[in-house]
DNA sequence: CGAGTTTGACCTGCGC
DNA sequence: GCGCAGGTCAAACTCG
């Protein structure tokens, strides 16, 4: 369950950032001062690096999940310099919310998974688009997909709280990968968000989680009045 | 007994 | 069209 991660060890965060027009891939990655807690995300614009389109809200987009966590003092965030001083962090950002674009992105998101071959192949599709690629792309049918991010966590726990309730649907054993990626959605009624979460094949120690589609509601645990605070400040977002 | 997990079957999309 | 792989369903099972 969810709330067994007062171990979760967040020395590394990491992901894959796709800019709003959602055609020509951004990413990049940026990195979190030590003395930087996730609390103070909200000002994560201030240092984004040059990767980053200058008018992208990151706390917006980090928020949503990332906030809980610091509602969790028992979350043992370090910041430790195992990383050079700095943590990496960074997301995927799906505003575009269509297939066109989200079938590039998913083959990447943070994954090495999803169909075999290597993910060098596909790295330079996600960042050049092959012309066949592009042609196909043409060809999609634009389904309206739901915003997703992804962001990879140092963490002994596979299921990191981050405040919601999450309930188990599914397990599958990805190719080329030993660890099975498993699939919760969010247990409050009438709310479809989703969320996978795997191991990297390459470091089992980075767990992977994809969260997929906004909540219609706010966290459900009880939190201290600070994180009721933060949580206010969240539900803005209401992702 | 209800809530949550497990797991095999099934469905769907994609590449060949 | 076929086969593969990812994603979802749902019955059985476990746990508190």
């Amino acid at each position: 369950m969810a709330s067994t991660t007062s171990q979760a060890m967040l020395n590394q965060q990491q992901g894959l950032f796709e800019n709003e027009e959602g055609s020509n891939a951004q990413m990049g990655f940026f990195s979190i001062p030590p003395n930087l807690n996730f609390s103070s995300l909200g000002s994560l614009k201030a240092f984004g690096s040059s990767s980053i389109p200058p008018s992208t809200n990151l706390s917006e987009t980090l928020l949503p999940s990332l906030t809980p966590l610091k509602h969790r003092e028992d979350h043992n965030i370090t910041t430790s310099s195992d990383f050079g001083g700095s943590q990496l962090l960074s997301l995927q950002r799906s505003t575009a919310n269509l297939w066109a674009w989200g079938e590039v992105s998913d083959d990447h998101e943070c994954l090495s998974s999803k169909r075999s071959n290597g993910g060098d192949d596909r790295h330079h599709q996600h960042m050049g688009v092959s012309a066949m690629k592009m042609k196909k792309m043409k060809a999609i049918r634009r389904k309206v997909r739901e915003p997703r991010f992804c962001f990879k966590t140092m963490s002994e726990v596979d299921v990191l709280d981050d405040g919601y309730k999450w309930r188990k649907y599914g397990q599958k054993v990805v190719k080329n990968t030993q660890h099975p990626r498993s699939y919760y959605r969010c247990t409050m009624d009438n709310c479809r968000v989703k969320k996978r979460v795997e191991r990297l094949a390459e470091d089992p120690r980075m767990v992977i989680t994809t969260y997929e589609g906004r909540h219609v509601h706010s966290p459900s645990h009880d939190l201290d009045q600070d994180s009721q605070q933060a949580s206010s400040h969240l539900n803005n977002f209401f992702w």
